[in-house]
DNA sequence: TGTAGAAGCCTGCATATGCAGATATCGTCG
DNA sequence: CGACGATATCTGCATATGCAGGCTTCTACA
């Protein structure tokens, strides 16, 4: 029984997981020294951008399922960098927004997030992130559903 | 004090991450059947194409920490799908093979994986999915560290 | 030979990820 | 108004991820 090449040398997804890794890394440790990973980071600058948005929508809009989402949120409520209400109109939902406390981490977390863009920019040279951020880009788009 | 465009319209992290996540659910429900993530479906490829190799040489190559790929290994060796036995001539080290219901595993989940490989591939088409590997090779490549 | 430093792996802690299933609420149709 | 299906969120479970710090073993040098 053959089973052709070995997947490793063409798995798209063990690419994409190890990039995903080795950038996650890049960033975490760039803000680590403003107390937010990656992840909270990106929460709160989609929540700076579109304030009042629902978990469900941002699950979407992050490619996550809900219930991550949900939870990846425990830590900045916790911490009262976000604000999760209840809606008078629905009752199921809750609409998220930033604290103020939320803006100003942001803030100062953006001096990290630009340290981790730059350190991605210089190794790939300007060229290289373009074509790699259109790619995924692309992928995302048309891997949507 | 202005910093210019939001981050998650130029960040490579929101990307990777993104489609990271895209992609390991579609790879993740693929391999469902089969009892296996694409994480253990990965590490199974990996040691049937080089056993013997130690922890540490895995997680670098893996491009992920030892500690995770030392806890990743453990449901797999609780399954008897790995075994990862002591060095004669090293006492710190283990070296990691496949058993043979190791091999079984991985030779049924070719099919999962197939299945998902196929569905990256029609979906991008064979040019974009030729574009977006060479571009994450090529980032891996210049991330290396 | 003995000891200091390096190397390899592990445990404890915290967050990240998603599925199945439960709960609460909403909208609609009778 | 009441029941039913759809929607939004949450809980429980299991795996995934990495850092700090610890233990064991090896290596090199005095």
């Amino acid at each position: 029984m053959t089973f052709g090449p070995v997947p490793s040398h063409v798995c798209t997804a063990a690419r994409v997981r190890k990039a995903s890794r080795r950038v996650s890394q890049i960033y975490d440790r760039e803000l680590e020294p403003y107390g937010l990973t990656v992840t909270q980071f990106g929460l709160l600058a989609q929540l700076r951008a579109g304030p009042g948005v629902t978990i469900g929508a941002l699950a979407e809009r992050m490619v996550m399922d809900a219930t991550t989402l949900s939870r990846n949120l425990r830590p900045l409520e916790r911490r009262s960098l976000v604000l999760a209400e209840s809606d008078r109109d629905d009752g199921r939902v809750r609409k998220l927004k930033l604290t103020a406390q939320g803006h100003a981490a942001l803030d100062r977390a953006l001096v990290g997030w630009r340290a981790a863009q730059d350190h991605i920019a210089a190794a790939l040279g300007a060229k290289e992130m373009q074509a790699l951020n259109t790619a995924l880009d692309n992928a995302l788009d048309r891997l949507a559903g």
